[in-house]
DNA sequence: GACGGAAACG
DNA sequence: CGTTTCCGTC
C-alpha cells in the first residue's frame, strides 16, 4: 500500500541513453554499418519505442569485459552468473533511473521472461540464469518464426526443462536451423520462401550435438555467444575462428571445427557481412534485416561484404581473450545518473560511488 | 534465494 | 506490454 507521493515525477530521465557504447575510437576492425544490431533494441513490436529491456541490458553487460566482475557468462551456453546482484540491480536501476532497484525486483522481472522463454533459471545454482537463445532470435526475427512453423521444424533439441513443455510456441532452434534460416534468400518476400529445409539438413539437425540448454556437466567455462559482439574491442569470441553460421551450405563439420560447444551467432549472419560464404555458401543472409526492419533499414552498405575480420585465434585462441582481458577497464562506466532527476522519492541523492571494481576476488560464491 | 500472484505505473 | 513494487510462501 505504500505509495510515496512520487506524484509527477516526470523526470524525463534523460539518463544520457547512455548507450554503454559509445563509438570512441574503433579499432580497424570496426565497420562504420556496423552499429549495434538493430534487432538488439527492437524486440518485436513496439516500432518506435526501443525502450531498453531487461534482457537486453543483461545482454550489453554481458558484452562488456569492464563488468565481468559484475555478470559473466558461465557454464553452457547461454548460461551466466550474476555475481554481484547488488550491483547489477543498482546499474539497471541507473538505466531506468529507478533509485530503488534491488536484486529482488531485477529478479522479478527476471523471472517474467522465464514464461517468455527468453530465460532459464538453472537451478541450483545462485544467481545464475540461462539465455534461450532460440527465443531470443525468434523474438526479434518473427519471420523466421514463421518460416519454421511453415516448415513445420521437426527439430526439437532441447533436453533442458523444456523439453517436457509442450509449449505451443515451443520454437527450439538449433544451431543448424538458424543457419538454415538466416541462409535463406529473402524471408521477407512470400513466394521467395527459400527452401529453408532440406531432406539431408534433417539428418544433420537431429544429429547435432549442442549443449543448447541443458546439458549438465560441462562446466567448463563457455564463452559467450559474440552475438553483441562488435562493441568491444576484441571481436567475437570466435577461438575457433570459424563461423558456424557461415560456413558454407552444410557440410558437416570436421570434427577439429567442433569445439567443446560453440555457439550461434544468428546477429553476425543476420548482417551477413561475415566471412562470405563464398561460392556455395549461397545466399547472403543480408536480406534478412531488410526483411524484418525493412523500409527504415539503415541501408547496410551492399557490399557490406566489409571485412569479416574475425578474431583470428589461430595462436592466440580464446585463451588469449580471456587472460588479457585483466587490463584496466574501459573509463566507459555506465555508473552515472547524470540526468536523473534527484527528485523520485527525495530519497538519498544517489551519489553513486565510482564503483570501486576488481577488489572482488572472493566472489566466488 | 527463488518463485509467482497481484496491483500499479509509464 | 514490460516492468516496478510489494509480498506471502517455500
Amino acid at each position: 500500500m505504500r505509495k510515496p507521493s512520487k506524484a509527477g515525477s516526470t523526470m524525463d530521465c534523460s539518463c544520457v541513453s547512455d548507450l554503454l557504447f559509445a563509438p570512441p575510437a574503433l579499432p580497424a576492425l570496426w565497420t562504420p554499418g556496423f552499429a549495434f544490431p538493430d534487432w538488439a533494441y527492437k524486440p518485436e513490436s513496439s516500432p518506435g519505442s526501443r525502450q531498453i529491456q531487461l534482457w537486453h541490458f543483461i545482454l550489453e553487460l554481458l558484452q562488456k569485459e569492464e563488468y565481468q566482475g559484475v555478470i559473466a557468462w558461465q557454464g553452457d551456453y547461454g548460461e551466466f552468473v550474476i555475481k554481484d546482484p547488488d550491483e547489477v540491480a543498482r546499474l539497471w536501476g541507473i538505466r531506468k533511473c529507478k533509485p530503488h532497484m534491488n536484486y529482488d525486483k531485477l529478479s522479478r522481472a527476471l523471472r517474467y521472461y522465464y514464461n517468455k522463454r527468453i530465460l532459464h533459471k538453472t537451478k541450483g545454482k545462485r544467481f545464475t540464469y540461462k539465455f534461450n537463445f532460440s527465443k531470443v532470435v525468434l523474438v526479434n526475427y518473427p519471420l523466421l518464426d514463421v518460416a519454421a512453423a511453415t516448415t513445420g521444424s521437426p527439430l526439437l533439441l532441447t533436453p533442458g526443462p523444456f523439453a517436457g513443455a509442450p509449449g505451443p510456441d515451443a520454437p527450439p532452434l538449433t544451431p543448424e536451423t538458424l543457419q538454415t534460416l538466416f541462409s535463406a534468400p529473402r524471408l521477407g518476400e512470400p513466394g521467395a520462401r527459400a527452401p529453408l529445409f532440406t531432406p539431408e539438413m534433417d539428418k544433420l539437425r537431429l544429429d547435432s550435438p549442442f549443449p543448447f540448454l541443458g546439458s549438465g556437466g560441462a562446466t567448463g567455462y563457455s564463452k559467450p555467444p559474440g552475438l553483441l559482439g562488435p562493441y568491444s574491442r576484441a571481436f567475437p569470441e570466435y577461438p575457433w575462428n570459424f563461423n558456424p553460421y557461415l560456413a558454407g551450405p552444410f557440410p558437416k563439420l570436421p570434427p577439429s571445427l567442433y569445439p567443446p560447444h560453440f555457439y550461434p551467432n544468428p546477429l553476425a549472419s543476420s548482417l551477413g557481412h561475415l566471412p562470405s560464404t563464398g561460392a556455395g555458401g549461397g545466399p547472403t543472409a543480408t536480406p534478412l534485416l531488410a526483411a524484418t526492419g525493412d523500409s527504415l533499414g539503415p541501408e547496410r552498405p551492399s557490399g557490406l561484404a566489409a571485412a569479416p575480420r574475425l578474431a583470428l585465434p589461430g595462436a592466440g585462441g580464446p585463451e588469449a581473450a580471456l587472460g588479457g582481458k585483466e587490463d584496466s577497464d574501459s573509463e566507459l562506466e555506465i555508473t552515472d545518473v547524470s540526468g536523473c532527476s534527484s527528485d523520485s522519492e527525495g530519497e538519498d541523492g544517489l551519489p553513486v560511488p565510482p564503483k570501486a571494481k576488481a577488489g572482488k576476488g572472493g566472489l566466488g560464491s
